[in-house]
DNA sequence: ATCATAACGAACAATTTGTTCGATAAAATT
DNA sequence: AATTTTATCGAACAAATTGTTCGTTATGAT
């Protein structure tokens, strides 16, 4: 079921900073392979049971793999999950770039995020819901929050640094975002999904753009405004963002 | 350091319901003080080295208690750090109506709810912060959400009564708002309370006065919206959520 | 074909949990 | 003060789980 998250390969993923070619070393194929068994037991099981009742035992079981395996890979349980949900970033961010590919190349670089986000935690929402809300989730959580805010920290800061003193402190006001979009994620998902995504990106969008505004001066020259205005196409939160999901490689 | 939290002669409280007086019967002075023990030893440990990392047998040791006492009075170590925080709550509240008792009577009724939180979690921060962000977090998070959701969300669907369709639904912008208020308030502990909370109170207010305005309808006819703003003396979110700390015996 | 190494698996110590039960001590009741 | 009630003790216990070790086997790389 999970099967298709799992890149078993990643031999032919080159790195290519600056100035070299970074070739990966062949790994054993080996490797990939029980790393996969042991994500897709993890995946399947935390469906099933959820993520605390499940036992290194449960995952050796269901895996098909020897216990001294398991421990030469991964410290924990909890470094499993960890790099389980790495690869769901992956997923993530490949699916963002084929969708900004498949839009041609100048027309409409804007991809509306969160309306993004939201359809891919709805995609897997039997995994996510096995573990949002429970003690496994703070750990998911807080990956989560952090991916978001490094995401985003850096173009508010770029943002803000003309103007003199934002009325909150941009650490403070991307935290806030970051921790807004999560809880409307998590209350989709405790709720079941009661709305399409589309509709969860809306009411995003109504709670979360007077805030931006308020939080990047509200009470600013007009003509400044517009300056910062113009700096997203649409003038949209969606568009602002949207422009920050621009994943290099070698993470 | 954590004994004046917990009041061990509880058998004084008399619960008023509609009709009856139900005094509670005496008991055994001696459960009283060994559930103070336990918590006291509970939170000693907190701080010390994290919920996480504290055994039964931890809090046996430091509270001197056998440990078939520990499980006849608790199922768990998880059920035992809920009951603690069920004291904070009792001792936030008491400390809330002794302020509104201490305003005089008619005159300034309002109390600034949220300012009162973080100066509240600053006061006890080395336990707050012992335990936010951790998996421990998860539940403490989770009781208090509920807590104030609770206490917001009735007298948010009062106020929308009357309005036909508000733009996001009450459940959610409730929700919202106070997931919001506890991720402003996990960034200052987390971050070793570097401004004031009167700071940011004010910071609270900044990013949630606009939101809470959109989502109880901002385009709203002029004479309806005075309407609605006049429920809350001062017009501002601060008196609108001073409101609802009002605490019924026997919860 | 040969070499390197990943996986196996069984055994192991160590930790922790939650329960049981008769004996003891302390509180409540008369 | 005597009696009754009951909370606590404490030691022992089974059970579950974790993480490590190491010689053997199997498999992939060269």
């Amino acid at each position: 079921m999970f099967g298709e998250l799992f890149i078993t390969g990643q031999n032919g993923l080159y790195c290519h900073t600056e100035k070299r070619f970074m070739k990966a070393k062949k790994e054993d194929r080996r490797i990939g392979r029980t790393r996969r068994l042991m994500h897709e037991a993890l995946m399947s099981l935390i469906v099933e049971k959820g993520y605390e009742a499940i036992t290194v035992q449960d995952i050796l079981d269901r895996a098909d793999v020897g216990r001294s395996t398991f421990y030469g890979h991964y410290r924990d349980k909890d470094e499993l999950l960890l790099s389980s949900f790495e690869y769901l970033r992956t997923l993530f961010e490949q699916q963002q770039q084929a969708i900004i590919a498949s839009r041609g190349t100048g027309k409409d670089p804007e991809v509306n995020f969160i309306l993004e986000l939201f359809r891919h935690t709805g995609q897997h929402h039997k995994l996510y819901k096995a573990i949002a809300g429970k003690q496994s989730g703070e750990m998911i959580q807080k990956y989560l929050h952090r991916y978001l805010y490094n995401l985003l920290i850096e173009p508010h800061t770029r943002l803000m640094k003309n103007r003199k003193s934002p009325p909150v402190p941009i650490e403070v006001s991307t935290h806030y975002l970051v921790s807004s979009l999560l809880s409307l994620l998590t209350w989709w998902l405790d709720n079941n999904m009661p709305y399409p995504a589309e509709k969860m990106d809306e009411i995003f969008r109504i709670l979360t753009t007077p805030t931006i505004e308020a939080a990047f001066g509200r009470k600013v020259k007009k003509s400044e405004y517009d300056e910062i205005v113009s700096e997203y196409p649409e003038g949209s939160v969606m568009a602002f963002y949207s422009h920050f999901i621009d994943s290099d490689c070698c993470p």
